[in-house]
DNA sequence: AATATCATATACCGTAAGGTATATTTGTAA
DNA sequence: TTACAAATATACCTTACGGTATATGATATT
């Protein structure tokens, strides 16, 4: 890898979890350079604008939260056990989503919202590509006949609306319980439509 | 009313939803003259400061989005038909609601979440509220045997979360089918604890 | 080792942020 | 109607924002 891209990696990752915690407008130049241990030079050097590095921290902090999650899901067999993979993560995981600032598309759609265009684009491309994700599981599973024949989309609907909803409130509350609560009941639905 | 309690509700109504919209930082002093007609001294002269102005904004925000329905709630006399009266708000407000920049508890959460304790202790003050008024509707409604005897409050987690997730995904995507699917959800979800 | 190129730091700019001290205006009670 | 207090506007301060032009330093090629 060429200096610059390691740069830019560099920024990206130091200042990732920065932009997720303050936002776009209350993240400053002076927290990227704080963060990283470089200058306002060499930031511009690599890109064009404070938005850019935000976008991109964007992206990267999305990666993160579907990488680890999408590859194990790849790996199971069953529509099921995918599904148990994912609920799995924010049983596990909320600690470190909570430190991390909460989810990435919560916080960008609210921050970016009606002022931040290209932002906004990536928002929802990320949004779109989850809703995607999550109801292919269904349909896979539904044509193996591991699940029972649903509305594929409304039940996509519920299980994402309802993972956003707990993270955000059990974040705010500084307590995990209703996000706990949720997952389990989100379970509960997925074992009343699962055949055997 | 005196005249400076009137200029600070002046203040207040008219940058309640650019608070909203732009969050705490996004906000400026000169959306707050120019959304007013004030000067800064004028405003100087009500407010402590533009943070007393944001939480007194928030507050009204969140006031504005349950006296509606919280008084129609206490009109029904059935607690299936509260519920419905809440769900209702829903399916033909959202409109209102994405136009005045989202739900302010959810905005605010994340806005505020980090870097501002006053904002953040007026939001949870919120959520708990709103916890505790529709889990008291459920109480209610077992009481009198129009419900089955379900554990309330992790039904009052799962109607809230399901709202807060499918607003703020619903208005990202700027396509409000999540949100009425999903509230069509809950309806048969009351409807299957309802006696009769 | 000299040179050209790439990457980073330095030093600076214009603007506007939040906030305040003071002047001016407005409403009101004697 | 005038004198006083309350409310608002003016003019200003400090700070730091996002951004840029330029100088300096590092890296690779011949």
């Amino acid at each position: 890898m060429i200096r610059s891209e390691k740069t830019r990696q560099l920024i990206i990752e130091k200042t990732a979890s920065i932009f997720n915690k303050k936002g776009y407008t209350g993240t400053y130049l002076s927290d990227l350079t704080k963060a990283t241990g470089l200058t306002k030079g060499s930031i511009y050097g690599n890109f064009k604008n404070k938005n850019e590095v935000a976008v991109e921290a964007f992206k990267y902090n999305y990666r993160q939260l579907i990488e680890k999650v999408s590859r194990r899901i790849q790996q199971t067999e069953r529509a099921d056990d995918k599904m148990s993979v994912l609920l799995n993560h924010y049983k596990t995981q909320y600690i470190k989503i909570f430190n991390n600032g909460g989810c990435p598309i919560l916080n960008t759609a609210i921050d970016a919202d009606d002022n931040n265009e290209l932002l906004m684009k990536e928002v929802i491309g990320a949004i779109r590509n989850w809703i995607q994700k999550t109801e292919d599981i269904l349909i896979l599973g539904i044509k193996k006949k591991e699940f029972i024949d649903i509305d594929t989309t409304r039940f996509t609907y519920k299980i994402i609306a309802i993972i956003e909803g707990s993270v955000l409130l059990s974040k705010t509350l500084k307590d995990p319980k209703m996000l706990l609560n949720n997952i389990e009941y989100l379970e509960q639905e997925i074992k009343k439509i699962t055949i055997n």
